[in-house]
RNA sequence: UCCCUGGUAGCUCAAUGGUAGAGCGGCCGGCUGUUAACCGGUAGGUUGCAGGUUCGAGUCCUGCCCAGGGAGCCA
């Protein structure tokens, strides 16, 4: 007799079947159970009738709680009536596991409880299909810098200081010295760009920001493509084909999981290249058209981005940010040096931005002057200097934040369903 | 760090300053097609913690703790 997943049972129409799962829940009418059984894959509902198995295998199956893990044996037969088409004719039950009492019930709970049983909160079937949306970005991600000859470069995760300096890092004690988690991957991509010319970097990322909105954890991934030789023009180019690809898989291959999760996909249809591209001042000038007292030189806050994105039905790239507002290594624009060569990716419907990125000063001397003024230690960044020393180029790349990329697809409320195990401000268990 | 809201049974919630309750889950029983099944019965409480006001506090007051939402912060 075959092992089949739930997913694939549909090819085995009148066959006899083994599903290795667990109990999602379980209704009977006396003389008929209905066992509704789970394996990850998929749900089906399994039948037994009193006197069509032996009866003690009914009064134990009548014994199971919900998650008990078993195996059922039986006829897999199409059924109008069943959700998924199919239901299984029972020939024979062995359970595994008897579950003690399930703290998750099939009723409402709040996200305290829920977040406090994450590792079973997994198992319902909103959590599956997220998980799995979230599982086919990663992927297409992959693929699509794959197809474009990417190299994977991986970056330290432990690091001697700070990438920008600024923001607040996890420290850890490193044999008696000081390091720190690294909150990104770049300046080691640019030395890899240098070495290979198109590479990213996918891992974790650590802030130790006292963020607490919708849109932040203190540990999350992000992507890092880096190119040598690319602008910023370029550097949005690849964001906006990159970006399309993504929702464009998803949409195709994780159909399934984007409905049960009730997502408004003819939103997400819409996402094909070229995006909007707009500068700082236009989205300055927006803001202020929508009643925003904004002053010229300040980042834009939540609301902001909103009001900008709502501008457009696709992304929208927010180019030109003053210069004093990003990071140290931004290049500036030539013609307009207080404004620089970056840009920020805005998703649509209020999920903010997603992508940051721009190109990279190239000039040694104007590097060496910022690491001054921004009163980093220069015996540190001897080595981002070198890159600039030996063979300096134009470079630009950028970070995409995996976390808000499904949110944002999966229309969720908040980036803590996003990812296995949240690491919040307030949280990190289980 | 600041602002707002909340904390009552395992869970989700109700209770005018006057006997702490329901639904779900658990347990016992019933039902041969159930779809978060349904029906009957039953157990289940230091009302977040510590003070205070009051004849009397889940309810009002003060402090603290925790959570949620937002702000700030944030490639």
């Amino acid at each position: 007799m075959e092992s089949v997943h739930i997913a694939h049972v549909g090819e085995y129409i009148g066959q006899e079947v083994k599903v290795h799962g667990w109990l999602y829940n379980k209704r009977s009418s006396g003389a008929v159970l209905f066992l509704i059984v789970r394996d990850g894959t998929g749900f089906i509902q399994a039948v037994m009738a009193k006197g069509q198995v032996p009866d003690k295998d009914f009064a134990a199956c009548d014994r199971l709680t919900q998650e008990s893990s078993l195996v059922v044996r039986g006829t897999v037969r199409a059924d109008r009536r069943a959700p998924g088409g199919y239901e299984i004719t029972v020939t024979g039950v062995e359970p595994v596991s008897v579950a003690e009492e399930y703290p998750i019930s099939l009723k409402e709970h709040g996200v305290d409880f829920l977040m406090d049983h994450r590792h079973l909160w997994l198992r319902t079937p909103r959590q599956v299909a997220i998980m799995r949306v979230r599982n086919e970005i990663v992927k297409a991600i992959r693929d699509f810098l794959d197809e474009r000859e990417f190299v994977l470069v991986d970056a330290p995760i432990l690091t001697p200081s700070a990438c920008e300096g600024t923001t607040t890092l996890f420290e850890t004690d490193y044999f008696d010295a000081k390091a720190y988690l690294t909150q990104s991957g770049q300046l080691y991509m640019e030395a890899a760009a240098m070495a290979l010319g198109k590479v990213y970097c996918f891992g974790p990322t650590f802030r130790a920001e006292k963020s607490k909105t919708r849109r932040h954890l203190t540990e999350f991934w992000m992507v890092e493509p880096e190119m040598a030789w690319v602008d910023l023009d370029g550097d949005m180019g690849l964001q906006e084909d990159m970006v399309s690809y993504v929702v464009q898989r998803v949409l195709q291959r994780r159909a399934k999981e984007l409905a049960a999760l009730e997502r408004d996909t003819s939103k997400l249809e819409k996402v094909r290249p070229p995006f909007p591209r707009i500068s700082y001042d236009e989205a300055v000038e927006t803001l202020r058209r929508h009643g925003v007292e904004f002053e010229w030189g300040n980042d834009f806050g939540g609301g902001d981005e909103t009001i900008l994105a709502e501008e457009f039905d696709r992304p929208v790239f927010v180019h030109g940010y003053p210069t004093a507002c990003k990071a140290f290594y931004m290049k500036p624009d030539p013609d307009r040096p207080e404004v620089c060569l970056s840009a920020d990716l805005l998703a649509p419907e209020g999920y903010g931005e997603i992508v940051g990125g721009g190109q990279r000063i190239d000039d040694p001397e104007l590097l060496a002057r910022r690491i001054e003024e921004h009163k980093l230690p220069a015996e540190a960044y001897k080595w981002y200097m070198d890159l600039r020393r030996y063979g300096s180029v134009p470079h630009s790349g950028f970070g995409l934040g995996i976390e808000r990329t499904v949110a944002w697809i999966c229309e969720l409320e908040h980036v803590r369903e996003t990812i296995p195990f949240a690491r919040l401000l307030n949280r990190i268990y289980p």
